[in-house]
DNA sequence: TTGTACGCGTTATCAC
DNA sequence: GTGATAACGCGTACAA
């Protein structure tokens, strides 16, 4: 079955016309006879003509649409980044292609292949937990696409960025754990290699220095996948609580591995706060429902989203190629519930 | 900045051949010289030449891509639904054009001529909780667009439909409860014109039925906008526990609703379950880390996403119309945890 | 004011 | 075995 739609032709042929009438009626030219642009734009109306976006692809060399590679939609943090891209987009009259890679960094280049092949006007990524090899966004990026990266960006290839201030955000959790009396603050983080790791890693570690708190190396963990499968995340948590020296306060660093997190302690019978306190980065419109309810670091994604779409519309469009790039930073809340308080 | 791929053409002219030369080289014709092939082949391997999938969609009269129309991506159940349709989709070659109505008729409408125009060839769609007048799908249908329902379905537009047994989750539900002690047990619906509500209802009442108790009209109320503004919730809960026979236990008709109450329930220091049992419709992933783990009808997301786009390609790909059309029904699976158990 | 011809990238058809 | 041409739907420079 194939859904067939009327084209200008049909409309020229039906009233006897040229199609080069036709289309500059339907598109208003001054040099149409009122007459004839009425009868055309009736029937045109009548049977409800679309200009065929496809042709007109053709002939621009352009699609208005453009791609998005996210790990996981499933995600609060990225369904509401989406939502912020689609805003924007929308009114823009660009159309959105999502793909998700699952943070796996085969299936991102295949996703990538995939947009590119489909001639996408621009692309916004947050790349995989995996990615480590950036040479297929370099090519993609060195062939002239616009690209622009947001939440976890690139260093070294040069164009806009929108990322969250991971310090600040992480500082202020690890801040408010110590003042709440926590002595013994574990870190478990995404990644080593993530952009967004070492960003929250160091506002934790500038957060123990400004308090006379020396590092303990044995304190900070990561989980490669970021907490994707429970196992790794299990096994992380594990080896964090056979020490000696137990920690008394856990700092998640990305919305999975709060929740899993959360999950292993239920699993392990330790209460929260009670036992151990929480806090984490999570865009989860339930938090306050969790038990307990949860501490956490909530991300702009929304904004991000918008942000980084103007970004991105505004390099399509541009007529000539700007070499000076927006490195945006947005602040990330610290919203405070039951998790990090002892009672 | 225009993103500028390599043509045939491109290649034509580089190697000293003619444009159907090179396409019959690069789609491996016999009548090519095995020599020129391999010229062919080189060249655009080592310049990457990728097809042009615009050109490719004007002359084959088709996108290769679907759309799908959801009401919100944020949400568990859909995005799951969206990973079995991309799980499918991607696989067969076809690219996924997500749309949100947010509940909204007129967004849907706005979603649903946007991706017609974008010459989608085929559309999966859970239509919005607002609308109720079904033209705009109609007309669609009419025209020869193959669309699959899923979830949501409109009862009297004949194609394939993917749906959950509704009744058989809540009927399930409803009997667990009544074991469970509860006997004043109050549902609270999505819009009432809704298919999925009927058949929620429909369950319910069977398993009163069923257990000889007999039905209270005001244990029913429903949620125009399925819960989307808390306001809306809050009224509907207010009113049905400002009754001077309480309900025992409350079952819900849709993830959004289901945190709703529960957040409804914290909020006016109801304990749950021991002063209120609570089970609802919900597909999160954290439904047991919440206070108390909730009692969930889970159903099976990923699944109905991967049958309504086997579906769909299958009326895409048919060569002729085929007037039958199956209606596919999925179980719905009963998860029983803390929020359902009198203590 | 309207019509003709061309090009966007590709492939099918026909010619050589 | 290879090349020329037409067609998909559209907009526009040029011609009338």
């Amino acid at each position: 079955m194939r859904f067939e739609a009327i084209t200008i032709k049909d409309i020229a042929t039906a009233l006897g016309l040229s199609t080069s009438t036709v289309s500059r009626a339907l598109r208003d030219s001054h040099e149409i006879s009122v007459e004839t642009k009425k009868i055309v734009r009736e029937y045109a109306e009548e049977h409800n003509y679309r200009p065929n976006p496809i042709a007109l692809s053709l002939k621009e060399k352009r699609s208005r649409s453009i791609g998005v590679v996210v790990c996981e939609i499933a995600n609060s943090f990225f369904s509401q980044i989406i939502n912020g891209i689609e805003s924007i987009a929308y009114d823009r009259g660009y159309n959105v292609i999502i793909s998700q890679s699952h943070e796996s960094y085969k299936r991102e280049v295949l996703d990538l292949s995939y947009l590119a092949s489909r001639s996408i006007d621009g692309l916004l990524i947050s790349v995989a937990m995996e990615t480590t090899n950036f040479d297929h966004l370099k090519s993609l990026h060195d062939k002239g696409l616009p690209i622009v990266f947001f939440d976890r960006v690139v260093d070294d290839i040069d164009t806009h960025k929108v990322i969250i201030d991971n310090s600040t955000g992480a500082y202020n959790a690890t801040v408010h754990l110590m003042k709440n009396g926590f002595k013994r603050i574990a870190i478990v983080s995404i990644s080593e290699h993530s952009f967004i790791a070492q960003g929250r890693l160091n506002g934790y570690k500038k957060a123990l220095q400004d308090n006379n708190i020396p590092e303990d190396e044995k304190l900070i963990r990561y989980c490669e996948h970021g907490g994707q499968n429970y196992e790794e995340l299990e096994q992380v948590m594990d080896s964090l609580f056979s020490q000696k020296k137990k920690p008394d306060a856990v700092f998640a660093g990305s919305d999975t591995m709060t929740m899993g997190i959360l999950r292993y302690f239920k699993s392990k019978k330790m209460k929260v706060p009670d036992d151990i306190a929480l806090v984490g980065f999570s865009n989860s419109e339930n938090a306050d429902l969790l038990q307990p309810a949860l501490t956490v670091i909530k991300q702009p994604a929304f904004e991000m989203g918008k942000k980084a779409t103007e970004l991105l519309l505004k390099m399509i469009e541009a007529k000539r190629q700007d070499k000076t790039f927006e490195n945006y930073v947005l602040p990330a809340e610290l919203v405070i519930r039951e998790s990090s308080e002892k009672k």
